[in-house]
DNA sequence: TGGTTAGATAACTACTTGGGAATATAGAGG
DNA sequence: CCTCTATATTCCCAAGTAGTTATCTAACCA
């Protein structure tokens, strides 16, 4: 049998990247900041007991993943949420939707579903993004 | 100001582990893997050209990171999926969906959402979970 | 008992990562 | 020009990771 090397899908090979970049809670923070709108390097380093290079590093990570661009405000590199990735990290997680949804099959029990999401809390924490802009 | 040391939320604390379980290609398809049901080591192993303690060790990452829990049948410790932290992982990702989802204020637009999300197509890619069980 | 199979553990290497301190660059405004 | 502000870069370190080979443990089987 064929040994595989490469097994990543064309439309998933970024998924490494996203998720690695999701997996330090201080980049988490900075995108739900991102989440209430554009941010400078300062004000996003504000609420953190971190260095301003450290933050510069995570926003590299974040931006070498695709999740936050750049823009240009005289010495300011502002820096805003780019949610294309997170989109392709939760098609990917809903595959797996139906081992802990037991209503999964039913389409009636997916709509209530999408209603409680819809309606559901979205009160601020430092890992939730904000509220609606 | 106060520094934010702990800025995790009680109810998040465990996406660092869980993100950086998912941040590996070879652990996704082992959960694609195991999404058709449980498996040993060694049916794990065979379809990399990886040797059996480097699984060993991708599964010791997705059993700390709660995504897999083992069984014991004689000298086999089969592996199964527990979804419980993708379910936490897409509950995070959902609260940034209307950055990319322009009708997610609309319920309608939303039910239609979730009817497609139904209908998709799940054909298996190795990084895609498989069929219906 | 001994042998075989499944899996875990250990020890090692090469590479990456998250952090700090210091320094460098870039632009605004005297 | 010089200086101040915002950000990036570089160098360093400790820790973690992904892989290897070799070895150990545990359970079955003859």
């Amino acid at each position: 049998m064929i040994k595989l090397s490469g097994y990543e899908t064309a439309a998933h090979d970024h998924l490494d990247v996203t998720f690695a970049a999701l997996a330090d809670p201080t980049r988490r923070a900075i995108l739900a900041r991102l989440a209430r709108g554009e941010a400078s390097v300062m004000e996003l380093a504000e609420p953190f007991a971190m260095t301003q290079p450290a933050i510069s590093k995570h926003l590299k990570v974040l931006e070498r993943a695709g999740l936050v661009s750049r823009g240009r405000d005289a010495q300011r590199r502002p820096c805003h949420l780019e949610a294309r990735p997170l989109r392709d990290a939760t098609e990917w997680l809903e595959g797996y939707r139906r081992f802990w949804s037991e209503s999964f099959e039913r389409l009636d029990g997916l709509i209530d579903e999408l209603k409680s999401m819809g309606e559901r809390d979205m009160t601020a924490s430092d890992e939730q993004p904000g509220g609606r802009p």
